[in-house]
DNA sequence: TGTACATCAGTGAACGCGCGTTCACTGATGTAC
DNA sequence: TGTACATCAGTGAACGCGCGTTCACTGATGTAC
């Protein structure tokens, strides 16, 4: 599990009752931009509205926030920080070898968080903000707790001599195959990640990720049909066991 | 295949020059939402700014459109539209017999059209439009043409014994059960969609389909890292390749 | 074929609204000596 | 402990912008007789 994000600066511990007052009407202003996020949209987020909602005068903000985008900036860091905090920790709730189970934790963190928080979830994961662009510098960070918490069990699973053997499960005639160009990706992944997994397991490992983020933004997006799914909590744990199956874990 | 959607009412072919210059127009105001999707998304589509490209007062676009909502489902369904007959001339490229053949030809014209179209595929499967709401009786027909398509080849490829069989691939002591609650939600999705397929398949079928929008979407989105995936062609195919497998398919 | 009337497309002004951002300012809080 | 100065939070006015929607209107196109 990776430790908390070390690339943002770590503010310190506020001393002064005016530091102390600054730190708190940060929160303020983010936590009402959530708010406001939840009810208008990503695109409609003002800074005069959290101005507003602050009983402040719209100009006053940018004491504290340098414009609309680093707001948006600052609610994208506080979502990934929320997002990967309860995913770690619900994981950490599993035993460390119950890989199948860790793996099904952090399905289900995540899809719980994205159903609490619908508007966060779609600031992260649905379609970009117009206009906007993260600063990776900013958010790479707590962005990418996600996957590397789920690599890191699929990757443990496997040094641990618990996977499927690599291409076994879905062998066959058209057996997925790495591509030699897939694999020097692959193999920076593997670096970066300091990870041991084979190409096609970290490759599947991929598609899992996505997959498990398709299956949670069609459930909080509503694009089942109307009422197609009643029993979404069914419907998602039997994608969760298929999902686990095809990362390789039993 | 489903013939073309049959709820929305067919427009007759014009006949008067006023009643072609009416559909021009329309017609116009369409393409042009489409230019300005493209470049501000959908929560900044504006009829003013259509108007203005369309070279007319803004007030004129009201003998058109009754408001911006109309405008935007407009858009829903050309975007449907274009995509269904992308999708099924794909599939139709394909020989009826090759099941996975076909499976793949789908997954490829979902992801070529998203890929060119990244605007109007946002508006169909990214975030939802804050205070807008699709009217299901004029968007379900055409929204529902990429599952119909892709249902309909497992459900050929089990009609004829070309499919694994059921809980063979995964099989295991976790092998996904489906619950009493989820069979009967499938139940109705088979009765809906006149299918043959047994409930483990089915709900495999809508894994494989909400994952498909999962791996697209990452791309397209942008959710993989920076740099992380440079070769995007083979990463998809290897999904693809894993996802027929988890459809059962070859 | 010609005339009288009805329909329709498009105009231009207006309503009331919200937005991001800058700027010179007041007054309170903190710091150095 | 007291004073002089620097820092900071918040004000209020302003700039220039864009939006959706309504309304009474003009003039062109179509239709009935």
């Amino acid at each position: 599990m990776p430790a908390n994000n070390d690339s943002a600066p770590a503010p310190r511990a506020p001393r002064t009752p005016r530091e102390r007052a600054r730190a708190q009407t940060t929160a303020d202003i983010v936590r009402l931009g959530r708010e406001h996020l939840a009810v208008h949209g990503a695109a409609a987020l003002s800074l005069r509205a959290v101005a507003r909602d602050l009983g402040v005068v719209s100009s006053a903000v940018y004491r504290y926030v340098q414009n609309r985008d680093e707001l948006l900036t600052l609610l994208l860091i506080d979502a990934y920080g929320e997002l990967g905090d309860e995913v770690e920790a619900a994981v950490a709730r599993v035993p460390e070898a119950d890989f199948a189970g860790r793996f099904r934790a952090l399905g289900r963190a995540v899809r719980g968080w994205a159903v609490r928080e619908p508007a966060r979830y779609a600031l992260l994961f649905g379609s970009p903000v117009p206009g906007y662009r993260a600063p990776a510098e900013r958010t790479a960070g707590p962005g990418t707790r996600v996957i590397r918490s789920l690599t890191a069990i699929v990757d443990a699973a496997w040094r641990a001599g618990a996977l499927r053997a690599e291409p076994e499960p879905l062998a066959g005639p058209s057996a997925a195959a790495v591509s030699a160009q897939l694999a020097v990706d692959l193999a920076a992944i593997r670096e970066e990640l300091g990870l041991a997994l084979p190409d096609g397991l970290l490759a599947r490992g991929a598609l899992v990720w996505t997959s498990l983020f398709g299956a949670i933004s069609f459930e909080v997006f509503g694009q089942y049909g109307e009422g197609t799914f009643a029993a979404k909590d069914a419907l998602f744990e039997h994608h969760l066991q298929v999902l686990a199956g095809v990362a390789g874990l039993e």
